[in-house]
DNA sequence: TTATTCATTGAATGTGAATTCAATATAATT
DNA sequence: AATTATATTGAATTCACATTCAATGAATAA
């Protein structure tokens, strides 16, 4: 089945094309067109491929729900060394495979105001703050974390992660952060 | 002049309906429609108080520019004491004019990919990344803050203050964050 | 080889949204 | 009061895309 094979490559191309530009130009200012002419292909065979540029998202937004959606669970070691080593996993991960970081950036893209719903609700879906959260309020517990309202401390953990991501979405050579002191934060 | 004045305030009652809308559902997902719609205006008005829609979020980031643009300038105190006393202004001074949240919101939106070029050069240039980069240099060579790449450090830090804001802006009564422990990420 | 199915193209279509416009009302100036 | 300038409206226009389509080429199956 090459027929079937090439089908599915031609699919990869296309979704890593979308995701780049998704995440270097936005969502609405990608022109299905520039995404053609990026693979390159004729704009009519886009929608061979894919019934509609939400689902062509869609399709983006459900490959990113398979990643990291296993946080905060199984946690055997204290929250801040759970969190630094899972920092450490995502980054390193990423490094090795680019993609892995303009897939953060698009998730949190998608979770903006303004995107479609069906792509929004499915990456809301996933969001790790809600897992944040209860770990931060064990590690009060334990006297680990310092006080504070943990649900805008998971936020504003996030949120840091997210933005380096981004930068380094945009600006390939930055140097990644370490881990242990952006768990420091919460300290 | 009542002629003038009433100019002036139906201007600024258009820009505060459309930061409001911006920020809710985007700027790309903002019809010019929505706007005149909730101020209240026929759509045709709009055109007549500002020449594009281009135009009004310009005249917005204006506005945003002139507020916090003077981070990192006569700093008489430690590093980390500066920052943490700039967040606490922010923080309080958001909490008493609610658009300063949106406005915060609005900036880094407008700096992202996808939005004019105009307004995003403009956003882009009161980016408070390089002045903090410097901050936290002397606060490395002071022995205050941890060691580590100053720019990755700075925005992480800006990036986390951004992510609170963000968060506000939709969820109004979300706890703002303690500025000591953000700042305490860099120690 | 012939028929059939799938891949591919680029132009045509349709739609939604910014912008323009001609007309009308309201206020300011003389 | 008459004239001029400004405010306001909603419909008409334009334009930029997403999406569709009819036609063509290429691979697979018969």
């Amino acid at each position: 089945m090459t027929r079937k094979e090439q089908k599915e490559e031609r699919k990869q191309a296309i979704l890593m094309t979308a995701l780049t530009l998704f995440v270097e130009r936005g969502y609405h200012e990608t022109k299905i067109t520039d995404i053609a002419e990026a693979v390159p292909m004729s704009t009519g065979l886009m929608f061979h491929y894919f019934a509609s540029k939400e689902e062509l998202l869609l399709e983006l937004v459900r490959m990113g729900t398979m990643g990291p959606g296993s946080f905060g669970e199984n946690v055997t070691v204290p929250p801040d060394v759970y969190m630094t080593m899972f920092l450490n996993t995502i980054f390193s991960f990423a490094t090795e495979q680019p993609w892995v970081f303009y897939m953060f950036v698009l998730m949190a893209q998608v979770r903006r105001p303004g995107m479609p719903e069906e792509a929004r609700k499915l990456a809301e879906s996933v969001d790790a703050v809600a897992p944040t959260v209860k770990l931060i309020k064990k590690g009060q517990k334990d006297g680990i974390f310092h006080k504070g309202n943990a649900e805008t401390m998971a936020i504003a953990f996030w949120a840091s992660v997210q933005g380096i991501m981004e930068f380094r979405s945009i600006n390939k050579d930055i140097k990644m952060p370490d881990p242990e002191w952006i768990v420091a934060m919460l300290k």
